[in-house]
DNA sequence: TGGATTTACATAGGCACCCTATGTATCTTG
DNA sequence: CAAGATACATAGGGTGCCTATGTAAATCCA
């Protein structure tokens, strides 16, 4: 039988395959995963965003600013701290969230259709990738 | 309510996260899905193991090619065919395969305690990606 | 059987993604 | 107010992966 060791080694294997295999015929750009941040969590600082997306700072910077450059989202200056930016979705960017949201969201649940799973298991699947993601206190993820 | 729509893409945003956290911690080079998938396949040519693992030929090459390099895999020729290898695993590389599945299934598994999903969630989970990774006929996958 | 096509793999060139190290400006705190 | 912490940017570099293309061997077929 499979162990939780074996099946999490698993997960990893399957997830990254599944990323590249995504990524490879639908376009899928990094940034929108931050858009979509945005649209769940409202507007934040570059260092919430990467700490959401589980990337270095510096690659978050890297990524709003190529955001911004597109249209897609906007740095305003946080009135509160003079260091910080608050970055913020825009129309266009909300829209275009929405274009690859269901670009990449309807190959994967026409595939699910060719299989005998269930759309609950697909939430329970995206509920276990979320939740082993999900850190409630910051130093505590082992991932 | 989540759509299936929804789910699909919420399931590559949570996949691509998981890769990189995953990624960062535990430096997980791309060569081990193939070592991987030798374990389970047995000896493939380079084609077949990049058709596997949902990546172009010259990738797969370059990957086959690092992997002899590191001592993990060997290529001999293929007695029915000049034109093709065959790729297998060594015992190093089926050493260095375990300690790998051990460091990121030990991470995920530790990091499922800590939620409220079972073993059989994360079951399910797998299942999910490989079934929507599984293609019967070489062209039918939409992802 | 011999030329055209297909197949297996390699090489070249390049882009996307992500990291660490480091710098600068601004808070916060003793 | 000096010292440390924090927010963000820049510099430089590595991995992963792609398309285009080349070479050699196998297959197909007139």
């Amino acid at each position: 039988m499979s162990t939780s060791v074996d099946l999490g080694s698993q997960l990893v294997t399957h997830a990254a395959r599944l990323v590249r295999a995504v990524r490879r015929r639908h376009d899928l750009p990094a940034g929108v995963r931050v858009l979509s941040l945005l649209d769940e969590l409202g507007d934040l600082g570059v260092t919430a965003l990467a700490r959401a997306d589980r990337c270095s700072q510096p690659t978050m910077s890297a990524t709003v600013r190529d955001l911004a450059d597109d249209g897609w989202v906007v740095k305003h200056p946080d009135p509160a701290d003079a260091r910080a930016t608050v970055v913020a979705l825009t129309p266009a960017g909300r829209a275009e969230l929405g274009r690859v949201r269901r670009r990449s969201g309807e190959a994967v649940a026409a595939r699910l259709a060719e299989t005998t799973h269930t759309v609950e298991d697909l939430a329970t699947a995206v509920a276990v990738l979320r939740d082993l993601l999900d850190h409630s206190d910051p130093e505590g993820s082992h991932l």
